[in-house]
DNA sequence: GAGCTCTTTATTGTATACAATTTAGAACAG
DNA sequence: CTGTTCTAAATTGTATACAATAAAGAGCTC
């Protein structure tokens, strides 16, 4: 893309993603242009690309807001990215190089690092999980799975709850990484598939069960407020 | 959307799913905006919309293309539908009312009658069917499948070969769809979800096998020009 | 003629002005 | 006070002019 497109879009993406627009927050195009030195024409185009990653969306009368997404909505996601994800293991499981291999050992030894010691490092975690993951779909070789699941991925809640994960959690992830590795491997598309699926599905619950905790906390905090 | 804009999804679209534009052509902005009868800025609107649907491609360099798709690809997206419209059936399994089952069991009535004769009608076919397959996804009652779907269904080549199906593989298709709707009122999910995986492997094979025939014919025709 | 650079032309990207639509709120009636 | 209608402000949609960039081709060198 070009420049002025693109700064807009990494500028509204960041801001959705780090939290500084709130989901349900209203995005008029003219304000929006301003905060990113622009005129509105790359940000009415940066705004299409989000919304069609459903980072945005749009109300009957075509005004912009950031989603907000219910815990149903993210199971919904969290369904599917088992499934795509599941999918794209058992494709890698068959189409696996050694060189693949060796950089998927890579990645999850840097993810095994950033989780060995007392304080885990979320960001070295979270960096090499993801180059982890978008490996695997590479190797599947379906531009159309990746396209899918990049809908999927970089949810911005998620970004945003990881730092909640606790430490055994985070082990266990890189032990299921191991594993994945494992059936590569030795080819067992089906067993790598069955791990994958498996690997989201515990993501999910990991997420949900952090953020009963939080809305939790939310509500003490509104009492004591109160 | 708006009336410009919509005016040129629309025609542009119409013309890539009827095959006015082929796959592979050059699609300039100026020259489109000159057939809808608009302005450049609805123009860059739609193909945003039309290159998120994978209908068009772009170059390295920002130019437009129409998508031209490999068997390879068309497998993929199948193995995808599969994979997803199976989802919708075991979803809508458990989700499903009364008032669904009326209205499935009615487009399918329609979709029999349309093959019922010796000459099927495969326009009333194609929209009836399009119909029992979107209330599924509907009852299934979840956004991202759904918007994942969308990518998926409304293929150009699909619509155009589905005029080579013979009347026997329209009729199974029939006789499919009284399957599922006879699971959906038993409440039986496991069962729904394999039918309808066979039912789009199904329909893949027979889109293969007219493709293949196709192609055999196109290369006989070349001899015959050469 | 192959390959290179430079110029010309075509195409896409951006800004901006204006039109159409929607929202917000004032003024008013009951 | 509640609800309604109308007006003004804000917001989005479209056209168009111009800037930036990429493609095409002329002319040159070897």
């Amino acid at each position: 893309m070009s420049r002025a497109s693109d700064t807009a879009y990494h500028t509204i993406r960041e801001m959705i993603i780090s939290g500084a627009l709130a989901p349900g927050d209203a995005l008029a195009e003219e304000a929006l242009a301003q905060i990113c030195g622009v005129s509105r024409t790359p940000v009415r185009d940066a705004m299409r690309r989000l919304e069609s990653e459903l980072l945005i969306r749009r109300s009957g009368t075509q005004r912009s807001f950031v989603a907000d997404w219910s815990l149903d909505d993210i199971q919904d996601a969290f369904e599917l990215r088992a499934l795509l994800e599941g999918l794209a293991a058992k494709r890698a499981a068959a189409l696996m190089t050694d060189d693949a291999i060796a950089k998927l050992s890579a990645f999850n030894k840097r993810v095994g690092e950033a989780v060995e010691g007392l304080n885990p490092d979320v960001e070295t975690f979270l960096e090499n999980n993801r180059h982890f993951h978008n490996l695997i779909l590479s190797v599947a070789d379906s531009a159309r799975l990746e396209k899918l699941l990049q809908t999927l991925i970089e949810q911005p809640i998620i970004w945003r709850t990881a730092h909640h994960y606790s430490t055994a959690e985070l082990r266990r992830s890189y032990q299921e990484h191991d594993e994945l590795i494992a059936a590569f491997k030795r080819g067992d598309a089906e067993w790598a598939e069955t791990i994958m699926v498996g690997h989201i599905r515990r993501a999910f619950h990991t997420y949900a069960d952090a953020h009963n905790s939080l809305a939790v906390k939310d509500r003490e905090h509104e009492k004591r407020r109160a």
